[in-house]
DNA sequence: CACCCGGGTGCAAACGTTTGCATGAACATC
DNA sequence: GATGTTCATGCAAACGTTTGCACCCGGGTG
């Protein structure tokens, strides 16, 4: 039926590991040959069976990215990073996604493992102990987690939360909450503890709130609970819970930034046209996404272990941050 | 290294064959044998690897998708349904990324024809003709394209514009201009196509814009040209060209919707929350991704072709529209 | 001239499965 | 008790590549 190396050989009048060669060793073949062959595969439209080559390889060029969320816009741009880096490489992605859930994600990698030479693990909530183990099955790079002997992609939200700590004091606050995130995610440890670090540093208070889901609702419902306590600030794990946090607080009946004060962390796009636009730290995804995808080839194909790489995030002030309103700590 | 059928069937005490029906023949095995051999591979940590099963089978157990950009927010709902849903039938999924270019899409799609069992074509760029050709090396299951000869999953745009327009008429305005999107489109064509059927319904006037680039920068390059017009309504391709073009009119000194209506298309989360909120079409996006896995499996494992499946649009009405203001018209 | 070297090619085994066919056992039928 | 039927299993070929090895041939070296 489809066209096989076995038909191009006859078609060009070589033994077919002389194509094979042709496609895979062009420099062990004649060059007036490999031209002959190659002519005849295109004749043929022939092309090289990756399952095939991968079982008599052990490599499948392709590549795993596996991700917390698909739909949440934190990732897309990383996932199209890491796609397009792959493919540049000739290595085709597969993309899957394991709504949040350590379960389904440490099955994902089972069922995926042979399949693929390498997987890029973004925000995994796995316990390292798992992941390590994982990881003897098959390369892995992991984003946003640090875990011993494996290469890591790290994005150092830990300065971008100082950023805003700063910031924030700087505007004349006191008293800022922070909604932490799921307790599996490194970046929530991180911001949480970078917050706390540079919240004591200038002698302020910080409240931690949570943890709630990462999403919008889980912004929104934590409002009742920040209005309740003393800050006049708060930093949410990422934009979507900042996003929630503002119609949380707005329902409430407070004003952002006017009755309190929004920081976010992401960046994502929405962060740029929601309202008001959102004080937020820029995370480095398209970095990650293709820097991710050369540590794993480079492991891949070497064999070493690349180590571990640091990108600088960095704090967009927009509107959501103000100084505190007078009466604000009155309040209550 | 790894460990195979082969160490099962030792382990277990029976030949390959056994082994092999034991996973992928249940009936054919006897209870008793089967669980044993099933003890054994679990024992083993036995995987059966798919590579090989896809030369012997001529079936990879792999689906692709291809859409024109990852990192537009249309997008990740919809691959992130349609990877769901495959992977509940046990196939792994390829997301790929043409970058909207036509050539990047036909060449993707060749690379990857011999890797997949079917493939979700999501708003191609490619001619039909090209499509039909490709069909024949592949299944397909196009998304918003009709391709007579392959099955379909279209949103019906044109019902949603229809109710746009409508909604605009209701409100006071005679002259709608259109933003139209890439001509390879097919839902701008739609849009295109309905909105001039439903503003001569009503005997209005529709002034065509464009095409732009399907992008919040051609939404705001857009905004000059349709401030020199006579349009007091805009109906722009997609969300992000509707947010780009009120920024474009706000830059320009006109207020939306105070001096200018906007309605968007595809009511992805941006609509929700910028500012001011969109009013938008809405479009079944996890419906289309599951629903067309659905097709594409039909399709691959029967052979049928399961035709057309249409899904239905709907207005969602937000801030970004108004009636007109009075003197607007005498505007230029 | 004998020798070796190395580039170019063919040969065949291997990669891990599936599957049509043959074999054999148990059992029912007349 | 011979014959047929069914069920479970083994056997071996196939799927499309890659790759170590053997071979041949032309040319340089001594």
């Amino acid at each position: 039926m489809a066209v096989t190396i076995r038909d191009v050989a006859r078609e060009s009048g070589v033994h077919v590991s002389t194509v094979s060669r042709a496609f895979s060793a062009a420099h062990m073949v004649n060059a007036v040959t490999r031209t002959r062959v190659m002519a005849a595969a295109e004749r043929l439209g022939y092309r090289p069976n990756r399952a095939a080559r991968a079982l008599s390889t052990q490599r499948t060029a392709n590549l795993g990215v596996i991700v917390a969320d698909i739909a949440n816009p934190f990732f897309p741009p990383l996932i199209k990073a890491a796609q397009a880096q792959a493919r540049e490489r000739d290595y085709h992605v597969f993309v899957a996604d394991t709504d949040e859930r350590a379960r389904v994600e440490e099955e994902l990698i089972r069922s995926m493992a042979k399949q693929v030479d390498g997987a890029l693990l973004v925000a995994s909530r796995l316990s390292g102990r798992v992941i390590a183990e994982l990881g003897r099955d098959v390369p892995f790079v992991v984003v946003n987690r640090r875990v011993k002997g494996l290469p890591c992609v790290l994005m150092d939200v830990a300065s971008g939360t100082r950023q805003a700590v700063d910031h924030l004091v700087a505007l004349g606050h006191r008293d800022i909450a922070v909604l932490t995130g799921p307790s599996a995610s490194w970046t929530a440890q991180e911001i949480r503890g970078a917050a706390e670090e540079s919240a004591a540093r200038h002698g302020a208070a910080l409240h931690p709130v949570g943890p709630n889901p990462p999403t919008e609702e889980g912004g929104f419902s934590a409002a009742a609970e920040v209005a309740s306590g003393p800050a006049t600030a708060v930093l949410a794990y990422n934009d979507l819970v900042a996003l929630g946090l503002i119609r949380g607080a707005e329902a409430l009946g407070l004003s952002v930034p006017g009755d309190l004060s929004v920081v976010g962390v992401d960046n994502t796009h929405i962060a740029r046209h929601c309202r008001p636009t959102l004080t937020t730290v820029d995370m480095p995804v398209v970095a990650a996404g293709r820097g991710g995808i050369d540590l794993l080839l480079h492991r891949v194909t070497t064999g070493e272990d690349p180590g571990t790489v640091t990108l600088d995030t960095r704090l967009v002030v927009r509107e959501s941050t103000a100084p505190p309103s007078s009466g604000a700590s009155a309040r209550t």
